[in-house]
DNA sequence: CCCCTCACGTGTTACGTATAACGTCCGGGT
DNA sequence: ACCCGGACGTTATACGTAACACGTGAGGGG
């Protein structure tokens, strides 16, 4: 039958006896002045028995704009990922909005033209943990763009979403400074954006002002083998050895784990162990690891905010989420020893 | 300039000296024998020089069709979910579709209104993991439906792609019976989906033809805490101690690890653990998990391309993925005592 | 009594694309 | 000489919506 077929907006003007002009007006919702409650009710009326849904390629063509934004992410499949998306698609449902995400082979950026035909039209960018030089296409482009985690821009750059990941390393250190931990080895993911630089330095700043701290850095690639790797080769070094590894994330914080029971060594008796990100994998963990708390959702959420006051072109002020230590299980005193 | 502003069809038929008939002829690619070779490669060059791109809104209104497909997940922050996403996004991207994510509060499946914003613009549905009558809406909208991990549906019914979980059920108890288990508990997850009635029957029927097994079943939510809690009570149960968990996640194998520990039994000396999904946690888990590697990638591209067959009007027979057994460390021989 | 204004709608158009329905030119068969 | 048909394009139209620019009465001020 003709379930197939949906409704139009003149169906629904057939059936309230008013013109498509009229119905277009009135589920538009600028009818103020323009149409009587006495038919405006008629016309609404009408659409709700034909179940009538507007067809959204038809209001895209007319408008101009598809109510569709571009989530660029590294990759879905890393947890703080999928949790910015699940935000900004929350915020971007409220507001009639979709997100496609950009498809990007795990890893790497937009370096495939964004703009190529299969792609949803799109009306902006939320792009997150991008280099900056990554995006290049996009801006030029004219698209408005929102950047995640990237730090704080230059003023008249698009706007941005950060998280405080300075305190965060900062809350870490103090926590692992008060705890009596002198010799820390930081475990430093290899990978050159804002948020990884930022940790780095912080905790570079953070120890220089601590009488007798021995800071040691280990990079390594963004996962479990490669930290196990790098974890070892702090616990083995010469020289006394760490009390404690401070990860960039809680999947170093495991790989961490993992070296330091293939050395014999307990965690956090031995040797304590702080991650970062507070993923589902923290609490999975034995010992839970004591990490900080990123308010992921948020992230996504502020960003798909922002864009949206960017599409109004309302201002669009920088913001910077705050993170909390959760001080767990994987990190005590140093052994007296 | 106007950078701003996109060709259109009509731009490039100027450029070209051609109408804007004959573009659409030609970059539809319906052109042999219409349009001759040079003109065809006068508009190539102009769409070209142009950076033509078509306008999708346009083209599904003229179309009917937008070339988009709606994944529908329960919770995208399950990694398994994650990863069936990207399968389906990179086959969606090779035939030039679109993957959009049904936006669901963690958790809940397709109770709000699927069509509310999103069925104007979607081809067709994949659903993942769901209750068949959680879908009863799309189905009747006549909407293009294929079901991911849902069974093999009656003949008629929408197309399927599912895991051979049985299998791979099977795989494990042989696994652990081999080893020289005996008493054996199953923690069982608490949802009612095809998937995990499965597990359970299996593990059922499977035992049932080995002598002197013992099976007990515990339920928890799909979480570490729930499952620590269940593991507690399976290990710590009347009668003689079970000597291996039979999990039916990593996530709940997680939880079991903690309880052992928790209880001061070593994994897997005192008590086996095993897995099922394979996911990064299995190895971020020291003793890393034995487990069942599920190609979530695999189910993802396949109910892709189903959906695009099913489009096409092309037969889709149902699909079983194989899954493989990867022995780790935390199964081992029950102790001797 | 006439015209202006306001309240309430309607006719029409354009958005960019795909395609059905038409030309037009030209060589060849009869 | 005439018609036919293939090769090569073009013209015109529809998709469903939003919004501009007009009607059209009724009521009121002058």
């Amino acid at each position: 039958m003709a379930g197939s077929d949906r409704p139009t907006s003149r169906d629904v003007a057939r059936a309230a006896g008013v013109s498509q002009a009229t119905v277009s007006l009135v589920l538009g919702g600028k009818w103020r002045g323009r149409v009587s409650e006495r038919t405006a009710d008629a016309v609404r009326r009408a659409a709700g028995e034909l179940e009538y849904r507007p067809n959204l390629a038809a209001r895209s063509l007319r408008l101009g704009r598809t109510r569709t934004a571009l989530l660029v992410v590294p990759a879905l499949t890393h947890e703080y990922f999928a949790r910015v998306y699940t935000g900004a698609a929350r915020v971007a449902d409220e507001h009639d909005f979709g997100v496609v995400l950009y498809p990007s082979p795990e890893g790497t950026g937009p370096a495939r033209d964004p703009f190529g035909s299969a792609r949803a039209a799109i009306d902006g960018v939320i792009a997150s943990s991008m280099a900056a030089d990554a995006l290049s296409g996009i801006a030029d482009g004219g698209l408005p763009l929102v950047m995640l985690d990237s730090g704080p821009g230059a003023a008249g750059g698009p706007p941005t979403v950060d998280l405080a990941v300075a305190d965060g390393i900062r809350q870490v250190v103090r926590h692992l400074v008060g705890l009596g931990h002198r010799r820390i080895t930081h475990l430093a993911a290899d990978v050159d954006t804002w948020t990884f630089r930022v940790r780095a330095q912080t905790v570079r700043e953070e120890l220089a002002g601590v009488a007798g701290a021995e800071l040691a850095t280990e990079r390594c690639e963004l996962d479990v083998g490669p930290a196990r790797a790098a974890a070892v080769r702090a616990l083995t070094a010469p020289g006394r050895r760490p009390t404690a590894l401070l990860c960039d994330g809680d999947v170093l914080a495991a790989g961490a784990c993992k070296a330091a029971r293939g050395l014999g060594l307990r965690v956090p008796d031995d040797v304590s162990v702080s991650g970062f990100d507070d993923l589902s994998l923290a609490t999975a963990l034995d010992p839970e690891l004591t990490t900080v708390r990123l308010p992921a959702e948020d992230v996504g959420a502020r960003g798909m905010s922002a864009l949206l006051a960017l599409l109004d072109g309302a201002p669009t002020p920088p913001t910077e989420l705050p993170v909390h230590l959760i001080p767990r299980a994987s990190t005590s005193p140093p052994p007296t020893d």
